[in-house]
DNA sequence: AATATAATTATAACAATTTTAATTTAATAA
DNA sequence: TTATTAAATTAAAATTGTTATAATTATATT
């Protein structure tokens, strides 16, 4: 499965005219099959020990590169570092306040919104973006043992 | 009407227990009165000349004092700085990719996305965050102008 | 007026990301 | 194959947004 969506990214990377080198192979390897939400740093740690002197910045270009051809998304998360999650389909995120953690979920679509945000606005929409923060199941067991 | 509003506002953070000094009056007077969405730093310069040396960390500081209270919501939009926005009513954000304008529409409401969400994941809902993304109507005007 | 508390300032520190310039690697054409 | 060109990577420095610290100033309370 992964392995396929692994070979889509590559042959969709090829077409757009992206040299596939092995810094980027590993990267988008690395968010494919990880099934994670990394950040940058978490992905140049991950991948040290194979790049020995790989450098963040390649990290961050290639992020970069992954976005301009729709491949990847930026997660930007309130103060700290962004998250970069692979586009396999749509898909929103529920996030928890507490720990952090990002749950995928999915839902039917907000074309309606979309359009009523043409309307009132004189906007021409491309896409929006919907997150829904709460506490995760695990968080929430901790916060009633706190209290009891 | 933004009269009344700043006064809302301030009454507000008293009964919070928070002071209301000169530099906290003027930077919530101009959340609410310029209508916009600024940066730290926008606030900061529109600021500096009536406070000569009042600190950006004095902004910041503040800032985080009205996020507390709930006067004020700050958007992390992408990869600069945050925007900070005075919360009158509930409203979601149109984006523009081109030129960064941000303005404000209203939608009914996303509380069956909340619901299903709670369902699907477990967790404990407390909101959600929702933008647009699209060109505004100058940018479309301009771009047209640009390919002709 | 004196004391305690909180807010502001100025500066330094910090972390995440980007830029720069030099070097290496890969793709193409002769 | 070899030479040429373009693109990608590296390492380091620079930038940016934000926060922490310590000293100073303002405000409220007794």
């Amino acid at each position: 499965m992964t392995e396929a969506h692994i070979q889509d990214a590559i042959n969709r990377l090829k077409d757009t005219g992206v040299r596939i080198t092995p810094q980027r192979h590993a990267i988008l390897e690395y968010l494919i099959v990880s099934m994670t939400h990394p950040t940058a740093d978490e992905i140049y740690k991950s991948l040290e020990h194979k790049f020995p002197n790989m450098s963040v910045a390649t990290v961050y270009n290639n992020l970069r590169v992954f976005k301009k051809t729709g491949l990847v998304k930026e997660l930007t998360y309130g103060d700290s570092s962004s998250r970069f999650d692979f586009v396999s389909s749509e898909h929103y995120h529920m996030i928890c306040n507490s720990c952090g953690k990002i749950v995928d979920f999915h839902y039917p679509g907000l074309d309606e919104v979309e359009s009523l945000a043409e309307q009132v606005t004189g906007f021409q929409v491309d896409g929006h973006r919907m997150e829904v923060y709460g506490t995760c199941p695990e968080c929430q067991k901790q916060n009633k043992q706190l209290k009891s």
